[in-house]
RNA sequence: GCGCCCGUAGCUCAACUGGAUAGAGCGCUGGACUUCGAAUCCAGAGGCUGGAGGUUCGAGUCCUCCCGGGCGCGCCA
């Protein structure tokens, strides 16, 4: 948060410096606040000089030291202010500011690290969306996972936030899955079946149809097209739910499941469309109806009509996204991806300018590929074959916390291997309990804290200014530092940045763990440093909650 | 052929969107439990950021061209 308050004590002087002349009242105001790699350059460093510099060509150091002896006339925030290097103003944080951080976390309590980025506007995730033809396997989880934290901190960050999966169940490849069941019930019937290539040929296929025969044993009496009907309802029914539970068990609910058939029973897809037309954006070439998406920026126009009269895939999703801005009226919408869908994103983006929005509105997540490694070689998956990991066997075999935040540990938009063998066994290679074993050792402490009559101690009650070892100052600085990351991750759509800070904090607690005792006869020390550990705990807690993972008091 | 993403230590990844001496984990070598949890910590070795140019005070980050990898490029979804 000190990051914060530099940049509005930044912003105040240059207005000085504009009104006295120094810097003209027209002026590009770009800078950045940030720690230094190096210690020895202070806890903030600002470039602001160096930006401004070039624009009113003046030498930045000068500017620079007129800046430094202004800001640090500010002691209560200040040790010092230097000017280094082609122009830099470094910060040196006063002790005291550090010092207070304990208890503005404990007043705030679970609330710290909340902003109101938002300010209450309506932002709607939407993640996975699986097709509906077979259990989740190990992308959709990393989907999963990124996609709900995202929202988790979206929410936090004072968005009002919606959740939803979009259930592809019209088209082709649900015919398929109704087939697929359809051919094997005859086949437990004991009639001999050619199953065809591109018909999904998982063992789930069959039991599916077992359970519908078991239920229904005349269904397959029925007129061949009523029985195809009935197998891909039943299947789809049988598959969905199955999935609703997988994304449960993994800690993840949504607000809405929007059936695509929904589009078109309430007539969205011809409004959409429509709406399109009236514009001039849709034209007949060859028997089809096309949209102008060349004119928005794609490389080309699309089919949203065939020849045939059916609509397109891109014309639901046209009407999926006109529902979601132009009824619904959110003010961003997050789509989150498999990236070998990437090509798909102009042609979207290109929708939202025609609907007359900008295009910064809709922003699309692309998850790269998890590769999966058995024995440090990677393995195919294909869910036509029935050859995959599903995400059920991770929440069985590896854990919902566990599986969570590996699929956080990198970027998403970075491939990730995912090694099963090395996830399952629970060794301490695994970050995720490094993190939690923070969390747990301070509970203990907690309980030993208890037992030596120290219960419920207050920041109010204790002198902070003992917390003055460098780990001290180590931890306080991260704690003050934890809204700012919740900042980046929202900003920048990045919610692994908040795993990385995690590990950070942990780090640094282990460490003052072999150096310091939080407990020891100095009581008035003891008091303080269970306040600094209340507040990393707090802080812990907070962050694991947004992960989805879970904050054990013992392990 | 065209487009998007990627290439950073032996391996897996960071680097706060252009900042100062590129950082972690794993692995390797060597150390630390009679005290709040050793699922921990400390130290060491390990780099021409795929290559070559360019932009500027300053480049892993931006531009151009190569090399290598992944994914797209349907009146499929």
């Amino acid at each position: 948060m000190i990051a914060k308050l530099i940049e509005e004590e930044i912003r105040k002087e240059v207005l000085k410096a504009q009104e006295q002349g120094l810097l003209p009242s027209q002026l590009k105001l770009r800078f950045q606040v940030e720690p230094p790699k190096n210690k020895e350059y202070g806890d903030y460093a600002t470039n602001l000089a160096l930006s401004v510099a070039g624009q009113v060509r003046k030498n930045p150091r000068e500017l620079a030291s007129w800046f430094a002896e202004r800001m640090a006339a500010r002691k209560e925030l200040f040790e010092k202010v230097e000017v280094a290097g082609p122009g830099f103003i470094n910060f040196f944080i006063s002790k005291k500011y550090w010092q207070q951080v304990p208890r503005i976390i404990e007043s705030q309590g679970k609330a710290y690290g909340r902003l109101n980025l938002g300010k209450g506007r309506k932002v709607q995730v939407e993640f996975v969306s699986a097709n509906p033809t077979g259990p989740l396997h190990i992308g959709h989880g990393r989907g999963a996972a990124v996609g709900d934290t995202l929202a988790r901190l979206l929410s936090f960050a004072g968005f009002k936030v919606d959740k939803e999966y979009y259930i592809n169940d019209v088209g082709r490849q649900m015919k398929i899955l109704g087939r697929s069941v359809y051919l094997r019930a005859k086949e437990l019937r004991g009639e001999k079946i050619d199953f065809p290539e591109d018909h999904y040929k998982g063992e789930y296929i069959r039991e599916i149809a077992r359970s519908l025969l078991e239920r229904e044993p005349s269904f397959l009496d029925l007129p061949e097209e009523e029985a195809l009907e009935r197998a891909k309802n039943f299947a789809l029914e049988v598959i969905l739910s199955g999935i609703k539970k997988d994304l449960a068990d993994f800690g993840v609910t949504y607000d809405y499941w929007f059936s695509e058939k929904k589009l078109y029973k309430e007539n969205f897809v011809e409004k959409a469309l429509s709406f399109l037309k009236e514009k001039g954006l849709l034209y007949e070439k060859d028997g089809a109806i096309w949209f102008r998406a060349k004119d928005f920026g794609d490389e080309k126009d699309r089919v949203v009509v065939r020849a045939t009269g059916e609509p397109t895939y891109f014309a639901s999703d046209i009407a999926y996204h006109y529902h979601k801005f132009l009824v619904r009226h959110y003010d961003l919408v997050v789509d989150i991806w498999g990236a070998d869908h990437h090509g798909y994103v102009p042609r979207l983006k290109a929708v939202i300018r025609a609907f007359g929005l900008p295009e910064e509105k809709l922003q699309v997540l692309l998850i790269q590929m998890v590769n999966l490694l058995e024995g440090g070689r990677l393995k195919s998956m294909s869910t036509r074959a029935g050859e995959f990991i599903t995400l059920r066997e991770l929440i069985d075999d590896v854990g919902k916390d566990a599986t969570r935040f590996i699929f956080l540990t990198r970027r998403a938009d970075s491939p990730l291997d995912f090694d099963v063998e090395l996830a399952k066994s629970r060794s301490r290679e695994n970050p995720v309990y490094y993190v939690q074993y923070a969390h747990a050792r301070l509970a203990s402490l907690f309980r030993k804290a208890e037992e030596a009559g120290l219960k419920n101690v207050s920041a109010e009650e204790v002198n902070l200014s003992l917390l003055e070892t460098p780990e001290d100052f180590h931890l306080l600085k991260l704690l003050d530092y934890f809204p700012d990351t919740i900042e980046a991750c929202v900003t920048k759509f990045e919610p692994h940045l908040l795993t990385f800070y995690l590990l950070d904090l942990a780090t640094a607690l282990h460490d003052y763990y072999t150096k310091h005792r939080f407990l020891s006869e100095d009581l008035p020390r003891s008091k303080a440093r269970l306040v600094l550990a209340k507040a990393v705990k707090q802080v812990l807690a907070t962050g694991l909650d947004l992960l989805g993972v879970s904050a054990p008091e013992r392990m």
